[in-house]
DNA sequence: AGGTACTGTGGGAGCGCTCCCACAAGTGAT
DNA sequence: ATCACTTGTGGGAGCGCTCCCACAGTACCT
């Protein structure tokens, strides 16, 4: 936090004409040295860097981005309110994912809250005066039109969770599928002979990815797919409960339950034991996300983690490549635009 | 999230001049409407206004910070790692006030962390480079040599708690004295003759305050003050216990413990527990903050509470005042630049 | 009638950059 | 020697605003 030159004398910032003028060279030269320009021979170059030195010289952001049409800056957009992104661990370890990759780069790194119908408004008018060079956007609902937005004023953008296998804009995931795979498949490894499955929200994708493993794992373990073993849920913890209810009065010989969230699992658990069952004894029990509540569930839940900080970065890393392409929102191509990260199965007691 | 106008046409967003021209009006006056100047006669306002909204004009804020020297955008400085940030409710307390009162505003609020050297490296780069019209400061630790490059680089800024009583920024904090008092009344109205204190880190001011609020209470109450019960702390739950048992070494007959914080409290109550004293019976006890851990103690501790979403709304209010008069981050002036708002004594039953 | 003041308006100048064209100087093939 | 590139450099034009001066028009005094 050292200050620099002679900055202060005047009150007024250093220009790069004035910086020009100090190293004897164009105002053109300055601006390739600044920018990182090869197109500059080595004693100009040290000379300009000099005269940045002693003035005390910092680019005006303004000026820069009105001649070249760009802010560099990236919003990350939250559509849930406050609360939500502070409670969530979710949203604070892709800030992290995102910061951490950022710190490289030159680029300012924007939180918006669009929860209220208020923030949205906000929002929207700051992405038409393209405050922004990219957007990413975490979180968002099946039925959001905030990604229509976007590709209508051609903002690069990436999403966090897909909407749908044809999701339009590029995307960060984690595997769903390959996760509740390995769930499933360490319970029948076990020797758990019929599995259940708590779904999470079948409007979300990721969701119905996690069924879609479930029953691949079935299939490929020879096991016939029992359609009454699967009961839908909607990620919380009183959904569990129900859910689990339902499946111990349509089949009270199961042995195993692969929950769609560690919340779900939380209510299942109630309802196991509501009910007088131990686990893992008479049923194992497995959650997915690996939160707080996995760890200090009684017993330790068996849980899928997924590399969340990763998708974080993955994302920036996504949005920088088009923001650099000058891509807009939508995919022309068809390159891969949709990174899926691997989850990976933390195995507890409760399985 | 409506659509406007015709954008999206040709890809280009219109100028002011296409409003201008629109409108059938010069650059000037479409100016003066959109920033609300009285100067612009009813029938063009109306005019303008129809054009803009034809266009679906949205301002270039880069142009307009380039010509009129401002960004329209504050910062909320954390000098601490985003962990500390997520973790202490305080911070997102702060933000939401903050964010409240923003929401009237056309100012964009920017969340900067500063804990490590290399992003307060980034921040002093931002700062310099005056990305911002102002700064909100919070958690400021007494050394931290942020304020003083402030205060050189001419950038308004508002600190949440002051670093000493002659706090050159202008500052919002808690009535900590009136807190600490209020908090020891209580006790000697319950009946308490030998109230204790453990106190938060002496280098923080408000933990001092807290100390003269503690010795105020005791004389105004005509009790003498005795040095023996004053025990340092450091708002650390380990920092309580310790204190807590020499405490009880020096005084064994001591009735009451007014602590720095919910947390040194936590570890004084482990100290007393470890002791034999139950609570409130043979001890009471006070802490400070009303956090989570207040209500979750057992007994449930009687603390302090901060109005700590309001002081991020004073915050603000103060920055922006200070931002429209151009005023630097020194004040000049010896005007009400420190507010301090009230506290509020949660009785539970420690106490 | 002439002055004075105020209101509303148009448009020039300029904010500090980037982009790009022009051009000088050097390099090597013909 | 000529031509064809390449490399490094200077500086004009222009990004889309705000600020401010100039001026027309009206109103109200002398």
């Amino acid at each position: 936090m050292a200050s620099h030159g002679t900055r202060g004398r005047s009150g007024r910032r250093p220009t790069l004409e004035e910086v020009a003028a100090r190293a004897g060279v164009g105002r053109g030269t300055v601006s390739r040295v600044i920018n990182g320009s090869p197109r500059v021979s080595e004693t100009t170059r040290a000379a300009v860097e000099a005269a940045v030195a002693e003035l005390g010289y910092v680019p005006n952001t303004a000026a820069r981005a009105l001649a070249a049409n760009r802010t560099d800056a990236i919003a990350l957009v939250v559509p849930e309110p406050e609360t939500r992104f502070f409670a969530e661990p979710y949203f604070s370890d892709i800030l992290r994912g995102v910061g951490a990759e950022l710190s490289d780069t030159e680029m300012q790194l924007l939180l918006i809250f669009a929860g209220s119908d208020r923030e949205r408004q906000r929002l929207a008018q700051y992405l038409a005066a393209h405050r922004v060079d990219g957007v990413l956007l975490v979180s968002v609902h099946a039925d959001d039109p905030l990604p229509d937005l976007l590709a209508q004023l051609e903002i690069p953008a990436v999403i966090s969770g897909p909407r749908s296998a044809a999701e339009a804009l590029a995307s960060v995931d984690s595997d769903n599928y390959g996760g509740a795979r390995s769930a499933v498949e360490h319970l029948l490894g076990r020797g758990r002979r019929t599995v259940a499955h708590i779904t999470g929200r079948l409007d979300v994708y990721g969701a119905q990815r996690r069924v879609d493993g479930y029953r691949a794992a079935l299939r490929d373990a020879g096991h016939p797919v029992d359609e009454l073993l699967i009961e839908p849920g909607d990620f919380t913890e009183e959904g569990g409960r129900r859910a689990m209810a339902r499946l111990l009065e349509r089949r009270p010989g199961l042995d195993a339950v692969f929950a769609g969230s560690d919340v779900t699992a939380a209510g299942a658990r109630q309802a196991l034991r509501g009910a007088g069952r131990r686990i893992p004894d008479d049923v194992a029990l497995v959650g997915y996300d690996d939160s707080a509540i996995a760890r200090h569930m009684d017993p330790p839940l068996t849980s899928v983690r997924q590399p969340i900080e990763e998708m974080g970065r993955a994302m920036l890393d996504l949005l920088l490549t088009d923001i650099a392409d000058r891509r807009p929102a939508v995919s022309r191509g068809l390159e891969r635009r949709h990174a899926v990260l691997p989850t990976e199965l933390v195995i507890r007691s409760s399985s």
